[in-house]
DNA sequence: GCTGAATCGTTCATAGGTGAACTATACAGC
DNA sequence: GCTGTATAGTTCACCTATGAACGATTCAGC
């Protein structure tokens, strides 16, 4: 409606990058994943320790209230285990199991094959200047 | 992690829609809106009339049941109505108030400063070359 | 050592989204 | 006219996200 010069709008950025999240959650979704699942697993596969939800919150961009019931879901998949922190009885540090650990491995293959599939679209040079405008975007 | 040839990820995408979409959000917040019910509202403003709930969950491209809630919310907001179709006992249909037409107006002014101020940082060609590539994404 | 402020994680209410199951109604074909 | 199937909307269970309030700790400063 606004914009004609341009026929860029917010509608469009956003359909797309959703559009282009539902076929990674999809595919992610086959073996029981998620973003938002492996988001975390990888975070605590590149800790390469156990973190304390609070270090995840931060580490994931996101308010722990949300860390607290992500946690509660990977738990309840056994991805994921909740341990005490021997030096601080406030904390609990959330541990990756050896499943959580197969799940982040298969996710990781997964989401990047999708991811290079969705990129193939672009050359090179499309992808760089992509790059470069969202960044732009993004400033500030 | 990957294509550190292009500098482009899903990630990056994902990050930069979500951004934008927040500040808008934030926005539309001060009247006591939000993206969904805007886009709702906007689409019986422009339909003219009163829709079923069935046309409204087609034309915002989502599940019925996110309907339902979502009208449910706005009644209670008291800019739309739940009316009986004459002509399908069926069905509802959703008919906007005057307080929802004011909310409307008010809305999309909000929406579309927002989005000027946040497409000010591109110039012409820019927002072209990015609705370009973005649409490359899109397709299929 | 004690006290008050900060931090940790949980719970709750709210918002937005999905899909499956259900009731009520409409309608085509016999 | 009846019957079976399709459609309309709701409810429910689930997922993801936020922010406020809360109990349990920790810890700085006195």
């Amino acid at each position: 409606m606004n914009d004609s010069a341009t026929g860029l709008d917010l509608a469009t950025l956003l359909h797309t990058a959703q559009a282009a999240e539902q076929v990674v959650e999809a595919k992610l979704a086959v073996v029981g994943l998620s973003m938002a699942k492996l988001a975390a697993l990888r975070t605590l596969a590149e800790a390469g320790e156990s973190l304390s939800l609070t270090q995840l919150a931060e580490r994931l961009s996101c308010v722990k209230s949300n860390i607290t019931q992500l946690v509660d879901r990977l738990e309840g998949d056994g991805l994921v285990e909740r341990r005490t922190d021997p030096n601080d009885r406030r904390a609990r540090l959330a541990t990756m199991t050896e499943a959580g650990r197969q799940a982040w491995k298969e996710g990781v293959r997964i989401q990047e094959e999708a991811e290079r599939e969705l990129l193939q679209r672009l050359t090179t040079a499309e992808s760089k200047a992509l790059a470069g405008l969202l960044a732009k975007l993004r400033r500030r």
